[in-house]
DNA sequence: CTCTTGTATCGATCGCCATCAATCTACACG
DNA sequence: CGTGTAGATTGATGGCGATCGATACAAGAG
């Protein structure tokens, strides 16, 4: 479960999807199941709320504090959401002094667009 | 649960997200849970398959029984997959004579895209 | 060092979902 | 009509995930 590791990956030039030969389908299982755990951190609701929240901030980040409330959930459901935005290649979490400030990767929004087109 | 209402209905002229003003977070919590039933609907491995199986069909249409085999699956389950794909509006279901073709629907996966940059 | 505050982790619970076996429906063919 | 086949539906089951309360950890204030 290696963090930043979801997007970054995601096509490299070895990836043997550019000219399957048959038999397996056009995806192959490891491939769907890894492609698939971005869309499984985008299928959350509230999770969708956060990278709302966080995109549209003005400095574009924020601290969990900040977005407990609006939620309506609690700390601990709500650090947990982020962990797996974060994990997923989606947000970044950066620690300063006491708080915890959360952004978007730049560039994973388009990524995960990527995927979907490439399927 | 009406089929053909969750991407087509996505972004209305009368869309209320256009200007949102604050309190409530840039997402609402009906437009979070609709827009998350999509992610939902890619956020299996096994789907994620079937779309890309569908899209490189040469006729740009498979029926059950060529799905089934690739996939490992039993029959009820890629029906039920089927039908998730469908009800979420990214495949368009016909049936002609005994077999049912699964096509993906035109500007279903643009409209995905479109969710995603307009978080 | 102690206290407080922000955040992460742990453990448990509950509901949803992926899967399968069995069954049902619809259609084609004699 | 009966038979066979493609597909959908149902019911049951096992596992994963969202949530919470409690707790642990980290860092600044005093």
């Amino acid at each position: 479960m290696n963090p930043m590791d979801s997007l970054q990956t995601l096509e490299p030039g070895v990836d043997p999807s550019c000219c399957v030969p048959s038999g397996t389908p056009a995806l192959s299982t490891e491939e769907a199941q890894r492609k698939a755990l971005v869309f499984k951190a985008l299928a959350d609701p509230n999770r969708l709320r956060l990278l709302s929240i966080v995109r549209a901030a003005e400095t574009g980040e924020s601290c969990v504090c900040d977005l407990t409330e609006p939620l309506d959930l609690g700390q601990p459901t709500v650090s947990h959401h982020l962990k797996i935005l974060v994990e997923a290649g989606l947000l970044h979490r950066e620690k300063r002094g006491t708080w915890a400030y959360y952004s978007i990767i730049p560039g994973a929004l388009e990524d995960v667009a990527a995927i979907i087109f490439g399927l």
